[in-house]
DNA sequence: TCGTCGCGTAACTGTAGGGTTACGCATTAT
DNA sequence: ATAATGCGTAACCCTACAGTTACGCGACGA
């Protein structure tokens, strides 16, 4: 397995994309790098959560962080998401080709609940 | 709202996938649906944990039960995964881009933004 | 009709996480 | 030097949740 680049864990990405702040600070850092404060104020939350959500970005290296005088600015780096789109390649194909097994299989559902009778063949009692 | 097919709440989705059995459980149902005996037969953790587990995936549509028998067959829906591609689909560009012309960009960007001539040339950039 | 099986749920515990306010430490301004 | 600014951290809530064991209930096989 060639690594030629840092291994991020997957398990820290995904973790942190679970809260709806923390991808919006993402979306946020999208259209540019942003001092904490900035960041913070785009949100009506306190400062100091914001401050926490980035460290958790930090450390899921989904955002960099350096200095500018006083500020600490904040630039979004999307390696780590590479990771999160190989997982997700793997059920592409699934949405691709399972709409129509989709499909036969709610249809089956539903004339299962109607009819009640397909899996009982093996019990006369066949009811609920 | 247009809800053209059935909307899912990607919050719900990306909650879901937080967690590593949960992803382990999709994962598993890729190869084909399973009873919950089953499922947690391949984990370490206890039944309920599993089951709850399922009730997660179950709330965020990404699995489907129905019964067969004393079975509780569960069957992977990828749909829901789709609203985590399309989130990802806006961060593809960016790992399109290489690091360094990203990161001039972005830098580019920032300096073009509202306060920066109280940040300006101090040029702090690259150390650290 | 019974006992067993499959599986969900209740009740409980420990821990992580997201929110707050108070504070400390650099860095810049006066 | 002193004050003000920017921002992280500590200490503290409260809720969510992953895990456990105990239990209940419908479905089968006898």
């Amino acid at each position: 397995m060639r690594n030629r680049s840092v291994t991020y864990s997957s398990e820290a990405t995904f973790q942190a994309l679970a809260d709806p702040t923390r991808r919006a600070v993402l979306d946020l850092l999208r259209r540019g790098s942003l001092p904490a404060g900035e960041i913070a104020g785009a949100f009506s939350v306190s400062r100091p959560a914001i401050s926490k959500h980035l460290r958790l970005l930090r450390r899921a290296h989904l955002v960099r962080e350096h200095r500018e005088g006083r500020n600490r600015v904040y630039q979004l780096n999307p390696e780590p998401l590479r990771a999160v789109d190989s997982w997700l390649d793997q059920y592409r194909n699934f949405w691709r080709m399972n709409l129509t097994s989709l499909k036969t299989f709610v249809e089956a559902e539903h004339a299962k609940e109607t009819h009640a009778a397909k899996l009982n063949r093996k019990t006369s009692k066949g009811d609920l």
